[in-house]
DNA sequence: GCGCATTAGTTGACAGTTCAAGTGTTGCCG
DNA sequence: CGGCAACACTTGAACTGTCAACTAATGCGC
């Protein structure tokens, strides 16, 4: 367990990181909430739930794609819920499983922010960076996501 | 301002940045909050503070600095103050602003938390990059934060 | 030097997150 | 099959962040 200062390069990559981690969903966000009236997160659960088999997912499998509690998600879920985007029900297999669901206005909702949310991405990642940076990026974030240290113990971007 | 769907690459390429910046910042935080009772955020004033003249430094300009909102530091410094890790003084100057200050008991604090931080960015980002990798990430961090489009108007890294 | 836009910061209500405790269900060891 | 740990989820309270409204000081155009 190395304690040893950060040299100036170190901490100036330490510096941009945060910045970045910080400003960049923020931006993405901005657009999002104004015209959508959805967070980021809020956008991502429906988003996942609509890439899924009958737009139904367990909470669990949820809370995992979006790296987030269990707790955050069930609070979010209930707010989604009143909102009418999503409703859950009872899982027959497993009964201490919840399955979220996408309503049909839950999909009216995503249908329209997709677009903003895809051209914020493009306007605040994309647009910036060439191919050879994409995958530069791409494979220095798998790296960084596959190296344990990350979440706990077990790892992300599992594609079971 | 392209709206054209994300293709495969450019959809995974997303979401492990949304995955990182969720993730790494969360993994390093854990252990300042758990050991030394400091959020992510709190750590980064008490440590900009530390690192200028007389410890002190006007709100606005950590709140730049840290990129937050002048109200989120607001609330934040004012906890700080009240477990007296800060002090906010009136600026002779400029009687608008107000001086945060670095109290003797912040800098034990800081002194205390830096090691647990530096130990936390070299286990979750260093130790997984050689120095082929942070140089392309550095580059790219900068590209990315120099592109205009992600602090609404102005841009980051001004070193005035 | 008057008026007004701008800047610096705070405040309070509200929304969202975390944390710890709780319910009910399932897997599983003996 | 009885008991108990682990799992899936929810809840409410405490905390943190956001938003809009506010105070106060400064710069500036004329």
């Amino acid at each position: 367990m190395t304690t040893e200062q950060l040299d100036t390069r170190e901490a100036s990559l330490w510096q941009d990181l945060m910045a970045f981690s910080t400003l960049m969903p923020a931006a993405i966000e901005e657009e999002l909430r104004r015209d959508a009236g959805l967070s980021l997160f809020e956008f991502s659960v429906l988003a996942l739930l609509a890439r899924s088999p009958e737009r139904t997912e367990t909470m669990s499998r949820v809370a995992e794609s979006t790296h987030v509690s269990a707790s955050r998600l069930s609070h979010a879920a209930a707010r989604l819920e009143e909102r009418g985007l999503i409703e859950r029900t009872a899982c027959p297999t497993d009964r201490r499983s919840v399955f979220a669901v996408l309503t049909d206005a839950g999909l009216e909702k995503l249908e329209v922010s997709l677009p903003i949310h895809t051209a914020g991405i493009r306007r605040v990642v994309l647009d910036a960076l060439d191919d050879a940076d994409r995958d530069h990026l791409a494979r220095i974030l798998a790296t960084l996501l596959r190296h344990d240290r990350i979440g706990g113990e077990a790892c992300a971007t599992d594609e079971a």
